[in-house]
DNA sequence: CGTTCAATTGATCAGCGTCAAACTAGGTGG
DNA sequence: CCACCTAGTTTGACGCTGATCAATTGAACG
């Protein structure tokens, strides 16, 4: 790792709570890399030699059985995935693929088994990180499995209007194909439940959206914060 | 906490490995109670108030939004739930009901928060215990989302064999309508699947299972470690 | 201009839930 | 001993959700 890369990842979260002297120590064993879209970073099965930190972009998470595939989760700056890999020195459960260029942090699994026993401040983020992960994929998988792809559209559009500064009108910033994925449909499904919103006030154009009924659309995606709520 | 609870509890895992003084301040705080089936023990959206951990029974997790409700996952001894809540001082994202008779431990959070920073045992044995349910979500993710109802059912039974010595006969040691729920799909359904594995060489009477035809049963249900192996 | 790839549209189909009805088995009380 | 009740299970009919396949449109780019 260069002396340049290190500003840029002492302060994430599962890092910024260490030791200098442990950091100095980790730095030296951890790679930094960056990646175009569409690689595979890890295949499920494979053994946890990595634990894996998104700087910089999205990475899909995904999961294959006889020739199916499914999206499991999506991770964004600044999160990190197989911590639970990591920590059990267990297979991936999962493959990764970058969506969009991306930069990681790569932290051998030996190193971060042994700087938690040796660094409080390190032991307390990743048992935070863990609990974050596996929060996230409970909120996930229930939205899957509770709501209907149209509903899960309305709530996403709803967080996204919420997150754009709550104009009337923004823009979608990532690929139809890819908010399909995310949103575990395909894209032709997509593109249904785009004009299925239209009666309750949801126009698209390309990639611009807009929300004239914001009433009606929250009656029909009734957002739940045990759901949709990223911080709890 | 009666003394007489107290071996019960010694050897979780969970706890073995804690220094003797804090597992005394812990039993100092815990309580253990005994439920009848069907209790609702927890509600989702609640403040996390205890750490749950299985001493004898079997706990469903589950997750309700606007009257539809889906079983997340299936604890049972000696598992534990909430820990990730616990540790993030956050409310439940799921509710727990017994499914039978069941024992359970309830650690205050705020203990369960103050040991994991003062005893190196319990740390490393939350993070693993963290883990492995993060491991077992998503596992149980995928055997949802990438089998079909008939399929779930075939590794269920393979599982059950081999879990029961792997005789060409056994019995199920649940009801029906509460393997459709742990399988995900309602009771005509299983019901239906039962039906669809007889081409495969199985058959029912009431609760007892015959297996006559393995390999064809194999061929369908195409096991693999990284859905069906709880060890990993 | 063609080439290419995303996005849309329509037709069709598999999987599974819902509803209602029939059937079964295990108790209970006359 | 039998009629009756209840709850779990099974069966059939039906519909909804969403995937798949194929064809078309649209937009970006050399």
């Amino acid at each position: 790792m260069k002396e340049s890369d290190i500003p840029d990842i002492r302060s994430l979260p599962l890092l910024c709570g260490m030791a200098d002297e442990n950091f100095d120590l980790l730095t030296r064993a951890a790679y930094i890399q960056n990646f175009p879209p569409q690689i595979e970073l890890i295949s499920e099965g494979e053994p946890s030699d990595f634990l894996h930190i998104v700087v910089d972009g999205t990475v899909e998470l995904f999961a294959k059985w006889n020739d199916r595939e499914t999206t499991m989760a999506t991770v964004r700056s600044p999160g990190t995935f197989i911590v639970a890999a990591s920590i059990m020195q267990s297979p991936y459960l999962m493959s990764a693929r970058t969506l969009e260029k991306s930069r990681l942090v790569l932290l051998p699994s030996e190193d971060v088994r042994t700087l938690f026993t040796i660094d409080k401040g390190f032991a307390q983020a990743v048992v935070t990180e863990l609990s974050r992960c596996y929060r996230t994929l409970v909120k996930n998988t229930k939205n899957l499995k509770l709501r209907t792809a149209i509903e899960r559209l309305a709530n996403y559009l709803i967080r996204k209007q919420a997150n754009t500064g709550s104009a009337q009108s923004f823009m979608l910033d990532i690929e139809k194909r890819l908010l399909a994925s995310y949103l575990g449909m395909t894209p032709e499904n997509l593109s249904r439940a785009i004009k299925a919103l239209q009666p309750y006030g949801v126009s698209f154009d390309g990639a611009q959206v807009k929300i004239s009924d914001a009433k009606a659309l929250l009656g029909l995606a009734k957002p739940s914060p045990l759901i949709d709520n990223a911080a709890l």
